[in-house]
DNA sequence: GATCAATGTATACGGTTGATACATAGAGCG
DNA sequence: CGCTCTATGTATCAACCGTATACATTGATC
């Protein structure tokens, strides 16, 4: 092997960085420990110093999607005024994510080991429910005595996380129903249930 | 290779059946088709007598289960006696699915190739919306004019579709929210939009 | 300057999807 | 009955992959 250097010196990095490149443009399964070395100059066992196994790496990787999505989210929530812009801004974040990435938004949210791995962090403040559910009834002018909160926030958050799973396999394609709509259906059904 | 007959006599139909117990319990990365070879003893490569590649064995598994799918909800559709508990019967059916099979479940709304492949299907009857979209309007008391009875039908399906994806990774887990409640809220989402 | 832990390499095993070339058996036809 | 043809099996192989063990190099530290 032909290398400079025998310390590669940023390996870690740079396959952190090829992988999410890869990740985004083709999915996980795309992704190979051994083609990430090939493509860095490096043996096929080197990135084993780094992350031990295939799923480490993913994880990791979900992990960075993981927190630009919150970034995302709470920007959005932090720049608006009112509660209902509030809402619909993160609504809008969170779908535009899941549109410019679905692999990574796949990976994250849909994946049973990178899921189960990460749902205490999910369910506790922006992936989850909790902040989302603080937005929609914050909306809501009646705390009512046969549907409860809880259970419209839990409706909404379906109904976004539906569409953004719908549109993400071009599902939506002529349906002539987008993002916009899907966040006025949820603004209309948290103001409308009392 | 110690076999009773040459000819297996019915390894297409065989492939099949091994194929929907390992997918049923174990997804589309866990089915092999060297691996269904060697539990019905026969060689690695004689599977690809029968389908061309491991894709194609997915996607006939694919569409029986769209097809089962699909004589669920119609089943349920067609016993009930108002249009609300046709609704209703037919929500609980889709959600019954993906609980109980949450592999095929995915194989078929979620993964890219089946869904591209299967798009026209989906869109026209049982699976998409179409019929869906009749229910729901049937429910609606008044056909407005700011919000058309589309957008309802369509957000109604996003709901629904979203409870069950994240139903199936266990994130309603906790939540004291179930099919019952999402179904209730698409009800009362139909029946409020006016 | 010697030592050591971190980080690379060489090589190997068993698994996968598939392709090509050959073997067998069973069905149709004389 | 016997022959041929085709469907369906086998044998073998190449190209990948994830991952393990043993060894080499190097940069940091005492």
């Amino acid at each position: 092997m032909q290398r400079e250097k025998f310390h590669h010196g940023n390996l870690r990095e740079e396959l952190l960085e090829k992988g999410m490149e890869v990740l985004l443009e083709a999915g996980s399964d795309a992704l190979s420990l051994r083609n990430l070395g090939r493509e860095l100059h490096v043996s096929p066992r080197a990135p084993y110093r780094h992350f031990s196994s295939k799923h480490e790496l993913l994880m990791e990787l979900a992990s960075l999607g993981a927190q630009e999505m919150t970034d995302k989210y709470m920007a959005a929530y932090n720049m608006a005024a009112s509660n209902e812009t509030r809402l619909r801004q993160a609504c809008m974040a969170y779908l535009n994510f899941a549109e410019a990435k679905p692999h990574l938004f796949k990976l994250i949210l849909i994946d049973e080991s990178t899921v189960s791995k990460f749902r205490s962090t999910m369910s506790e403040k922006v992936l989850g429910h909790k902040l989302f559910e603080e937005l929609v009834i914050s909306l809501m002018s009646d705390s009512s005595d046969l549907i409860t909160n809880h259970e419209v926030a839990i409706s909404c958050w379906s109904m976004m996380h539906g569409f953004a799973v719908l549109n993400m396999n071009n599902r939506m394609i002529d349906m002539h129903y987008d993002k916009e709509q899907v966040i006025n259906a949820v603004v209309r059904y948290a103001t409308s249930s009392h």
